[in-house]
DNA sequence: ACTGCGATGTCCT
DNA sequence: GGACATCGCAGTT
């Protein structure tokens, strides 16, 4: 299990280190697990996008707490988001995670997510990823050290290559490539946008 | 495969 | 009252 030392880095390390890594949840005695193949980075400091860019409120409270907490918000009145607060306690940083590779408890995401037709589509959103991992505003503020909710470290395949882009699905700071993702992943979001990223170090 | 759009709750101005 | 870190459906190529 993760721990507080590996969320206490700068948020865009954070972000890549976060892929490869396996997020384990159970509900209701069944095991999930997900592999995370995609995240965007967002930071407190001169970042428009943040739901912490003009300081701590009501919602976003979550974000100020130490690394390692889960934040979850609800989006566009019907879907759940998940974050991983990142830096020390008091930022206001995090890492919205965008898209798992089930690994484990694909029947049970086959029932909640019995919209998809593959199990490409169990998970490849951030609103679909809440849906499969039976993730909900509930769970804001719990710690990513919960027996029924963690990261465990996992390696890249020595295939895998991070590439870089801009965030999906927001207008204000655009240009900044905080969106990273495993290339060619099938198990990534809006595939139309899978080429437009470039490769990073 | 791609495009446009409606649903819907909460937050913040 | 407007904006929103989305999804799934309908219609078109």
């Amino acid at each position: 299990m993760l721990k507080t030392d590996f969320y206490e880095q700068p948020t865009n390390e954070l972000a890549k280190a976060l892929l490869g890594k396996e997020l384990v949840r159970w509900v209701d005695k069944v095991e999930l697990v997900g592999r995370v193949v995609e995240v965007e980075a967002y930071h407190q400091d001169g970042d428009e996008a943040a739901h912490s860019f003009n300081g701590k409120t009501q919602r976003n409270g979550v974000m100020f707490l130490s690394p390692g907490h889960l934040y979850v918000y609800l989006s566009y009145g019907m879907h759940c988001c998940m974050n991983v607060v990142a830096e020390p306690e008091g930022i206001g940083a995090a890492v919205l995670i965008r898209a798992l590779e089930p690994l484990k408890g694909l029947e049970y995401m086959a029932a909640v997510r019995s919209k998809a037709k593959h199990p490409r589509d169990y998970a490849n959103g951030p609103g679909k990823a809440c849906q499969a991992f039976a993730i909900s505003r509930r769970d804001n503020g719990l710690k990513l050290e919960t027996k029924s909710l963690f990261l465990r470290d996992a390696p890249l395949k020595r295939t895998d290559i991070i590439l870089q882009s801009p965030r999906i699905g927001i207008s204000k700071a655009i240009h900044l490539p905080w969106r990273y993702y495993l290339a060619g992943n099938p198990h990534v979001s809006a595939s139309k946008w899978n080429a437009s990223g470039s490769v990073i170090a």
